[in-house]
DNA sequence: TGCATAAAGTCGCCTAGGTAACTAATTCCA
DNA sequence: TGGAATTAGTTACCTAGGCGACTTTATGCA
């Protein structure tokens, strides 16, 4: 049980380090690479809710409504009103953006084959394999956490 | 090359989900994960200097700065003036940081083991594996971005 | 139909971490 | 030995993301 400690470790650093790295190549765009996550999103689900957004980008949507200002106040994005809903608004591309955006995965595609240019085929997509694993099971983690979280709350209800 | 693009993905949210998920069970302590990790590289490290955390905890001096601010708030930690060195603060664990360390180690512990759970021995270690590879290629990539950086500096100083 | 409930966004507050500029103290070397 | 370069730490400013309270609008049910 100790050794596993180590994976917790390893995967935040991985990701920190990856982050760090693409940002730096990036920079010069004015873009970060979770705007670019969202560009992406956007880009192959145009007009889509910010709330779907967030659910697409697994963040709360608060999270996801900040990064929607950022990348609105750069113009990356624009807000539409929906006409049939009016809470809702929907999410759609700059011309700018839809242009940076194949420049950036671009960065991102040469980004993650270096980081990965030690591993093998096999190693490469056993990797995946486990992640999609680890990840399905932190997610049901998560929403057991979040379920015990709303029972509790449902009793302090009816209290 | 297409395909590599779900390992960062991948490990972008697996790393998110275990920080989420460790700091919604530990929060009652009033701790985070980072805050967490840091008390045990001071726990192994006593009296190391601020510096050194930063150095053995991967990150830049001022967010490791930041992070004891908020332990030393929180009395996990104090800040002690080096006798031989005036610029260096060492930092030591208080005795309610040592108890709790102990706690929030078995809390880690638990929840990386159920994150793991669904993988038999071979795959974490071939993962852990993966992810030190991974890793020293990414610390490489870094260290040549920052000296680039560097080189650029001083090619502008020069002139 | 009317009222309770739920959903979409926003906002404020929090931690985390990078970047860069700055001060004070130390070290190194000509 | 004195001045340049380096090092330790702090600070300000930025993005990122979780959490919870709140408003507005829709929906669903009795």
């Amino acid at each position: 049980m100790e050794d596993e400690r180590y994976f917790g470790f390893l995967v935040s650093d991985v990701a920190r380090l990856l982050r760090t790295e693409f940002d730096r190549r990036v920079r010069d765009f004015g873009l970060t690479r979770s705007q670019w996550l969202a560009l992406t999103r956007i880009y192959r689900q145009p007009g889509c809710t910010q709330s779907e957004l967030a659910e697409t980008m697994e963040m709360e949507k608060g999270s996801a409504g900040r990064l929607i200002d950022r990348l609105e106040k750069s113009r990356f994005v624009v807000r539409e009103a929906d006409p049939t809903d009016r809470r809702v608004k929907r999410i759609h591309l700059t011309a700018e953006a839809e242009a940076i955006e194949r420049t950036m995965r671009t960065i991102a595609l040469e980004t993650i084959h270096e980081a990965l240019s030690d591993l093998d085929e096999a190693e490469r997509d056993k990797a995946v394999e486990v992640l999609i694993t680890v990840k399905a099971r932190l997610q049901e983690m998560l929403q057991n956490s979040n379920q015990t979280a709303n029972a509790a709350d449902r009793q302090m209800a009816a209290q």
